[in-house]
Order: C-alpha cells, then sequence, then structure tokens
RNA sequence: GCGCCUAUAGCUCAAUUGGAUAGAGCAACGGACUUCUAAUCCGUAGGUUGCAGGUUCGACUCCUGCUAGGCGUGCCA
C-alpha cells in the first residue's frame, strides 16, 4: 500500500506541475499531496480531497480544479492505474488495477510474521514506564489496563522499527509505605488479640493485609520485641517485598513481563535526588517558606509552587521522580513516555516542568493519562474504587472470575481485549457480568474464531491431500470477487493501522481493525467455498487469500497480546 | 474558584486527526446448519454527534461561551 501510494503521489505531483507549467492552474509551486480514506469501494482505492484544499488558493472551482489534473494524467502511461475519476465536490478518485492487490498478496506471502512491521524507529531507544503501583496492595483492575495499553504499545513500538522497552517504578520510600508498615502493624497486634487498634485515615484497610498479618503471626510473637519504630520498620519492608512478588506474579499471569524494576530506594540511597537539589539550588529555583523548602513551579508556568522538601526534612516524591528521569535520560532513551493512572493528572504538568528544569527537551518525555475504569453492576450502577478504602477489585479476581467461565487462557485474552478496545482518554466501562455470562458472544472469540477457521481450513486441506503450490505458480486472477478485493484491501491496510497506532498511541485501533478483518471474512467464509470448489486453480488461490488473513490476523492479535488458537 | 478528561443509536463505543451518505458490537425482531467449525452468516430497525454561536468550499473533529458527569488542585504517591 505504501509503495503504490508513494506512486500515485508521483503521479500526481507530475500532473500539478504539468498543469501550473500550462498555466491553467494558477498557484505558485506545487502543494502536498492529502490522501483521504475511501470508505466504500465506489471511492475508488486511493482519493484525494486535493482539488478542494486548492480551490481558494487558485480561486477556481474544486470540480474544475480537479479536471484539470486529471486531464495531466495519462492512464496509458500508468498501467497501475486501472481508472481516474472526479467524484462528489471535487474528490479525485483512483481505481488501482487489480495487479497491486496481488502484489500485497505476494507481500504478506513473504514477510509472514513481518507483515506490519517497518524499519521507521531503527536506531531510537524509546522507554515506557507504566503500572508503576505503590507496593502497598494487589494490582487493582486500573493497573490492568494501564498492563495492557503499556505491553502493547511497547510491542507496536517495536514493531515498527525502535528498540522499546518496558519499565516499572516501585514507589517502595515515601510516606505512603510508610503508612502500610503502620497499617501490618495494627494488623498484626489485632491478631494476637490487641482490641482497641484501628487502621488511621491515609492506612490501609484491605483484607489482604489481615492475612498478611496472620502469616507474620505465625514467626511467632516475638515481633513484639521490638520496638514500635523497628517493628514498623521490619513490617514494611517484608510488606513491601511480599506485595511486590503479588504484583510480578499477577503481571506474568496477565502476559506482562518487564524488562526493568527501578526502585524509589535506590534511587533515593543513589544520592542522585541530593545533586537535583543541588541543581536547582544554584540555577535558583528553590526558596524556603513556612519551614518547608520550594521549587518555582510558576516560573516554568505552572499554576502554583510546590513543596520539595517537607518542614520535617523529608524530600516530597517530586524530587526523586525528577532524579529518576534524569536516570532515564543517563542511561540514554531518545525518547521515555510514562503511562499514568487518572489519580496522578495532576502530576503531568509538574512532571514535564520538572523536565524543563533538568534541561531536557520538552517532547523528550511524554506522558498520557490511562483514564479510569469504572465497575458497572448489572444494574448499571458504578462502584466506587478506593485502594486506601480497601473495596476495590483486583486484577487477579477479574482474571479468576473470567477464568471460570472460559478458562485461564482465554480469561487473560478477554481481558486484555477489553482494556485495549477503548481509547486511552476515555473512561471505560468494565461490566463484568457481562463480560463472564456473555463471554461466547465477545468481540475477541469473534477475532480468534476466524483465525481458527483460516487454521481449520488448512488442516481439512490436509487430510484431502491437498499441498499448498507455491506462491509465483499460483493464478490470483482467481480472486475475482469483490468481497475478495474487499478482504485484500483491508489486509494491504495492516501496516498503516501498525504505524499510525504506534506513533499516536492508540492502542485500541488494532482490536477495531482486527475485529473490521474478522467482520469481512466470516461473510466471505460463510458465502464461498475454499476447499471442494472443483476448481484446483480457484481453491489454490483462495487457499492463499485465506493464509494472508490467517497471518495478518495472528500477527495482529500478538501485539496485543492475545492468543490465536488453532481450533476453537 | 482554577486545571485536565468526557458527552455520538436504547446500552458500550468507533470515526485514519478538517473530507464524500457519522459506523460497529450488544440488546430487539425475522430468516439460514446434509456445507472448509452456527463461537458464524443474511435481513429489519435505530441519529438535530450535550446546548448556543463562530472559523471555511466542507466541522463529531478547530475556536468562544454555556450545561452535565469524572478526576485533580502548596508539605500523600
Amino acid at each position: 500500500m505504501d509503495k503504490i501510494k508513494s506512486d500515485i503521489y508521483v503521479i500526481l505531483e507530475g500532473a500539478i506541475r504539468s498543469a501550473i507549467e500550462a498555466k491553467e492552474l494558477p498557484i505558485s509551486e506545487v502543494p502536498e499531496i492529502p490522501f483521504s480514506p475511501t470508505k466504500t469501494p465506489e471511492h475508488g482505492d486511493i482519493a484525494t480531497p486535493i482539488a478542494l484544499g486548492l480551490a481558494k488558493q487558485a480561486k477556481l472551482a474544486p470540480r474544475a480544479i480537479a479536471e484539470t489534473i486529471v486531464k495531466y494524467v495519462n492512464p496509458d502511461k500508468h498501467p497501475s492505474i486501472r481508472k481516474i475519476e472526479i467524484a462528489g465536490p471535487g474528490f479525485i478518485n483512483v481505481y488501482l488495477s487489480n495487479e497491486w492487490l496481488f502484489d500485497t498478496i505476494r507481500e504478506i506471502i513473504a514477510k509472514k510474521d513481518n507483515y506490519g512491521s517497518i524499519d521507521k524507529g531503527k536506531g531510537k531507544r524509546i522507554q515506557i514506564e507504566f503500572v508503576s503501583a505503590n507496593p502497598t496492595g494487589p494490582l487493582n483492575i486500573v493497573s490492568g489496563r494501564a498492563a495492557a495499553v503499556g505491553d502493547t504499545l511497547v510491542n507496536l513500538l517495536n514493531a515498527i522499527g525502535f528498540d522499546a522497552i518496558r519499565e516499572y517504578y516501585v514507589n517502595d520510600a515515601g510516606g505512603q509505605v510508610d503508612r502500610l508498615g503502620e497499617s501490618i502493624d495494627i494488623r498484626y497486634r489485632q491478631a494476637l488479640g490487641e482490641t482497641d487498634l484501628e487502621i488511621p485515615d491515609g492506612g490501609y484497610q484491605g483484607e489482604y493485609l489481615r492475612e498478611f498479618a496472620e502469616s507474620l503471626v505465625e514467626e511467632g510473637k516475638k515481633h513484639l520485641n521490638l520496638s514500635q519504630e523497628e517493628r514498623i520498620e521490619l513490617f514494611r519492608d517484608k510488606g513491601i517485598k511480599h506485595l511486590l512478588d503479588q504484583q510480578k506474579a499477577t503481571l506474568e499471569r496477565f502476559g506482562v513481563y518487564f524488562d526493568v524494576w527501578t526502585s524509589e530506594k535506590a534511587i533515593r540511597a543513589s544520592g542522585k535526588p541530593d545533586q537535583i537539589i543541588q541543581l536547582f539550588r544554584e540555577k535558583n529555583y528553590l526558596y524556603e517558606a513556612e519551614g518547608a523548602t520550594w521549587f518555582r513551579m510558576t516560573d516554568f508556568g505552572g499554576d502554583k509552587d510546590c513543596v520539595v522538601i517537607r518542614s520535617n526534612g523529608e524530600y516530597t516524591y517530586f524530587v526523586p521522580d525528577a532524579a529518576y528521569h534524569r536516570d532515564k535520560y543517563e542511561r540514554g532513551f531518545n525518547k521515555v513516555i510514562d503511562l499514568l493512572g487518572p489519580d496522578h493528572q495532576g502530576h503531568v504538568v509538574r512532571l514535564k516542568n520538572f523536565v524543563k528544569a533538568l534541561g531536557l527537551d520538552d517532547d523528550w518525555l511524554e506522558v498520557d493519562i490511562i483514564q479510569q475504569v469504572n465497575l458497572v453492576d448489572s444494574d448499571g450502577n458504578r462502584r466506587d474504587m478506593s485502594k486506601r478504602q480497601g473495596q476495590f477489585l483486583t486484577l487477579d479476581a477479574l482474571i479468576d472470575e473470567l477464568s471460570d467461565a472460559v478458562g485461564e487462557q482465554f480469561a487473560v485474552d478477554v481481558a486484555r481485549y477489553f482494556f485495549l478496545m477503548r481509547a486511552n482518554n476515555t473512561h471505560l466501562d468494565f461490566n463484568l457480568e457481562l463480560a463472564v455470562t456473555q463471554a461466547n458472544e465477545n468481540p475477541v472469540f469473534y477475532i480468534q474464531y476466524a483465525h481458527a477457521r483460516c487454521c481449520s481450513i488448512f488442516q481439512q486441506a490436509d487430510e484431502q491431500k491437498i499441498q499448498l503450490k507455491p506462491i509465483d505458480v499460483i493464478n490470483l486472477e482467481m480472486l475475482s470477487e469483490p468481497s475478495e478485493h474487499e478482504i485484500i484491501r483491508k489486509l494491504a491496510d495492516f501496516p498503516q493501522n501498525v504505524l499510525f497506532s504506534a506513533e499516536e498511541r492508540e492502542a485500541h485501533r488494532i482490536p477495531h481493525y482486527l475485529h473490521e478483518l474478522a467482520g469481512l471474512f466470516h461473510p466471505y467464509y460463510n458465502q464461498h467455498r475454499v476447499l471442494g470448489t472443483s476448481n484446483m486453480e480457484l481453491t489454490q488461490a483462495r487457499l492463499i487469500l485465506v493464509q494472508c488473513v490467517q497471518t495478518v490476523l495472528a500477527n495482529g492479535l500478538k501485539l496485543l497480546g492475545i492468543s490465536a488458537p488453532q481450533s476453537m
């Protein structure tokens, strides 16, 4: 598709140049030629609204401009063009000869697993930091969404040639984990019989800490011999390790494997935050007030200054965070992307300003918000989800429930698909009951079923001793059905979808694309026979087409981390 | 108060970043298994794109002002 598009581009460019030289088009230079999508085959294969765009400058009617341009395209000289015509308000629609469709088929067969991949980002390193949940509880479903999206974005960026990695920032230092230690201490002492204790505001109420405290009780009462301060510190560290291990296990179950885990505690211990403070002091970005040290955020466009050293002498999380981002830069990434949860939205501007204060390029850091996931009951009511109140659905619980209905592998597939099918900046309603009870009508099954059907055809062919011939001896002209051409056009769109999804960080386009492809294949399957056509030449050509569909479905599902089953 | 996000079919969402007649899936109704897998297919129905202006050949898309919901908002992360 890309090659043919650039061919057409050159032809149209030439035509416009000729028209200008012939004084039939009163514009100064050849403009960029945009291509608009062709939603229906009636609009040809490639269309451009260029004449509409030139109307004002040329002071001519769009249709007249289009006619002039088309006049200078000599179809006889360009065998790739079957027909070129003007439609609607002045669109130029180009109809391609079948040969480019067959080229698409040849390309897919040749590239196989690599079809859809390009090397545009070659030599450039990108890091995506995502999930990065506090190690104070199990991962919830918002983290699940972030995990699915981040994992897929890394796949997409790698597919277009970047060297992209997954990184998790472990917030194992600071006030939150102190609260964790305190909460565990209370649960521990409650388990040992103390009654007048309560988890304070800001502590962690979740049931999982009772269970963890039970396991500490099994170690005996010896922890009571420590001072409360020592005990809280010990429990904090034990709790972090326990909960982090649990998070890792959940992520692996979900098919997400991080390349790098960075500890905030280690960053703090490295002295890098101190260097940041020193740097900011030297640049006069800091001042003292109300017993704390403040950063002049307003100098960088922020609406408020913010505290970087609390009155008790401790850094707020901004300092290690800034140090962490400088560390990322020093590791040589050309670009870093942070995927943050909806509750960190206020952090976006600050983070970008800190990066600016460090003297780094504005677009080096990209921050995207993964919006919230609402749990919806069957009656349509939304349940609030707050980790601090202990009321939330964990990713594990979600997979468990789905797993009961459709098995472990499909449970992961369904969950990933649901998280990926929506644009990142939209709030996602996750109706758990619907996902479970209607699993059989789930869009992910629709896509997987299309793939399984392709496999099944080859299984049948094998049993019937039908051997697929090499592509160069197959007569692709046999693929003459409109539905076949439509499928090939869709297949030809795949690389562009991958590129666009990766560059715009819009992973949700891939599920939609695959659903559309499956939506073309299923009707085709029902209407036309591949095997048993009594015409082996036709069968061979259709087998090739089926193989292309299978390849693209598999490649797309792989980007999403969703399985492509051989049979269902 | 201020900032960010959202508002599209009964429900959940798309719409190739300003292009042609705004599309899918659920839900509803009527059909198709002697067939390479019926987890499928075919058909019917569903819209003043939250409201009001503006920009232009053209607006779901951009600008301004409203309305509603969510999130955030100087010593939690």
